[in-house]
DNA sequence: CTGAAAGCGCTAACAA
DNA sequence: TTGTTAGCGCTTTCAG
């Protein structure tokens, strides 16, 4: 065994504190110490406007000596207002989710909220809990990115009928009328083809995702109508549809195309763990990346600029994402339900590397 | 009186329901439909022992027709228990953070308990808001990853006065006597110079983090006590010091250790982010990685996959990391406060790959 | 086996 | 300007 674990504990000051276990103050004490009504502390350490300034001098002077700390529970109680938000995601890690939580938890705490979050972990039964569960912390608003096995919509018409605001980002079922959050995925496919076309490629493949899921069919739309603009043939055999995108889809996926009688000379892909793979089988066959094939992909991961070459590929703005989802929650706070769906889109914006520009 | 609970029964295939605001179901609406008391039906769903078989059932079955949800604030209110989580990170994007709140939303939520996140933003101002945030949720456990910028530890005294079970994770400040979840960083450090070391390196150098935050100041240790086990001098010359350990910082340590009159023969990296910087600099002096200079990394990103050659890396077990703090906190909510505090060591795993692996 | 009543900490009518 | 009172929804004694 290793010695290091001395140096985990080495010097020690105490400091850990167990004299005592002190309940937290409540109004009630501050009211006794001062003399005066909950109500009139209450409204001091609210600012009430009728209440005088040397009282409230007084008590917020005590509230800090004494530590006091508001109950939100209490207070979320009592005023049907529990200051959470909830947030269901698919899953967490992967940078996609991770920023867009970065963004929500940036809004959400500025506007005095609080954010629960949930992982679905791509299963629908575990999204109809995530559900239950937030209903029961009584938050106030929910904001979801729907799991891959969602296909029905019956678990969330309880939270409408609660008068809940519910907002979606991201991922959505197509033909539901709801308040989302989504990137302009066709932009997105539609900029990335274009610019291949632009460098010259002619025969462009495309690796697309399961079609139930808006964003792979928006972004599918986007190459099929830059090809079409642009009097290109569109060849199905160059489409590849694939469940999931990972590295391994990419590679079998590219596999694929290079067996074609006439190979690609690019491909537009809607993930970048799948280009990342394409690049590794491209590679092995003894082809120049992006000469002989050129290479875009989809999310912008921080890993597309530690390969060689570094990955195109389409930046989601994750983060406004996550921002325009709270802002989007706060908004129908206020309106009460009373508005039609809306949709919020977000422009992509395409991060041209090395993978797909050709020497001129 | 709200005659609206029929209508939760109605069929509606109506997606966006914007009829009833119906306000949600309660104890009391429950005990009054069935000719109970509150104190009864609460009974029943709790699942009381001294309660008949027969009522329970009926009970049961109309909280399910009238769609009742537990109103946990309230629950939590009386028995001031709220079964609620904190986390602080310093930020949420990034591999390592995001896997381990993965870790412990998974077990958290195993055990009841919601997870509220926050962000520190490496910001010991926002930390300490932080934690005035969660103190005022009042939630029953707070688990930590230190921000960069704290370095001392008074706002994290009134958790522990307050008898509310605080468990750090990974970054800890040295010299205090805390509960924690910590990789044996020292393991990760000598391990990977040994590995360079049987690969035949003899000039290793080390691109180290902040010596103040024992994961850094380990994983150098670790470095120093392997080198000198195996008999090689220790160069001070050939360590690094990095404020933060980002692509470029690894670029420029890089740049900094081949301007030595005798370049170091392989390095090992406190983050596999720097080590990929350094791995393009190399390439750039056109030396061959790893038989000119091996590398190997820390954190085992998604990345290290990714580059040419895949870049060895230390794993640090992040999901087990989020698991084994919530089973801490568990611990420690048992316990009341009366054991010593604790370290657990969760042991790092080498992941060999080319940046390292040289011909024979 | 079940009911009545008290109260968690806070806010907001209504009084004074 | 302040106090009184009631109650948010739930659990939990204490009595039946």
């Amino acid at each position: 065994m290793l010695p290091g674990f001395l140096l985990l504990t080495d010097t020690t000051n105490l400091i850990l504190g167990k004299e005592k276990e002190t309940r937290p103050t409540s109004l009630t004490d501050l009211a006794k110490q001062l003399g005066l009504s909950v109500s009139g502390v209450s409204r001091a350490l609210n600012n009430d406007s009728r209440i005088s300034a040397a009282t409230k001098q007084r008590v917020q002077e005590l509230a800090r000596q004494m530590n006091y700390q508001p109950n939100h529970l209490a207070a979320g109680l009592r005023k049907g207002k529990s200051k959470l938000l909830g947030v269901i995601v698919p899953y967490i890690d992967g940078r996609f989710f991770a920023v867009v939580i970065k963004g929500i938890e940036l809004a959400a705490s500025q506007a005095g909220f609080n954010v629960i979050i949930c992982q679905s972990n791509e299963d629908v039964v575990h999204e109809r809990q995530n559900i239950e569960t937030l209903l029961s912390a009584q938050v106030e608003g929910i904001l979801v990115s729907l799991s891959r096995s969602t296909h029905d919509f019956a678990h969330f018409e309880k939270v409408q009928q609660r008068g809940i605001p519910l907002v979606f980002f991201d991922r959505i079922l197509l033909g539901t009328e709801v308040n989302a959050v989504l990137l302009n995925d066709y932009a997105g496919g539609f900029l990335s083809t274009e610019h291949l076309i632009g460098q010259g490629c002619r025969r462009i493949g495309h690796f697309a995702g399961p079609q139930h899921l808006g964003i792979y069919k928006h972004r599918r739309q986007g190459y099929l109508d830059a090809l079409q603009k642009h009097g290109l043939l569109v060849a199905e055999d160059l489409i590849v549809y694939c469940d999931i995108m990972t590295l391994d889809t990419g590679k079998q996926a590219m596999q694929q195309l290079l067996q074609l009688p006439e190979r690609p000379d690019a491909i537009f892909s809607s993930s970048d763990a799948a280009v990342a793979g394409a690049l590794q089988v491209v590679e092995e066959h003894g082809l120049q990346v992006p000469n002989d094939l050129a290479l875009v992909g989809f999310s912008n991961e921080m890993f597309t600029s530690l390969t060689k070459p570094m990955l195109t590929s389409v930046d989601q703005r994750c983060e406004q994402m996550g921002e325009a989802a709270v802002r989007l929650f706060l908004q129908l706070r206020q309106e009460k339900g009373s508005a039609p769906p809306q949709h919020v889109v977000l422009e992509p914006e395409l991060c041209v590397r090395a993978s797909s520009l050709r020497a001129t």
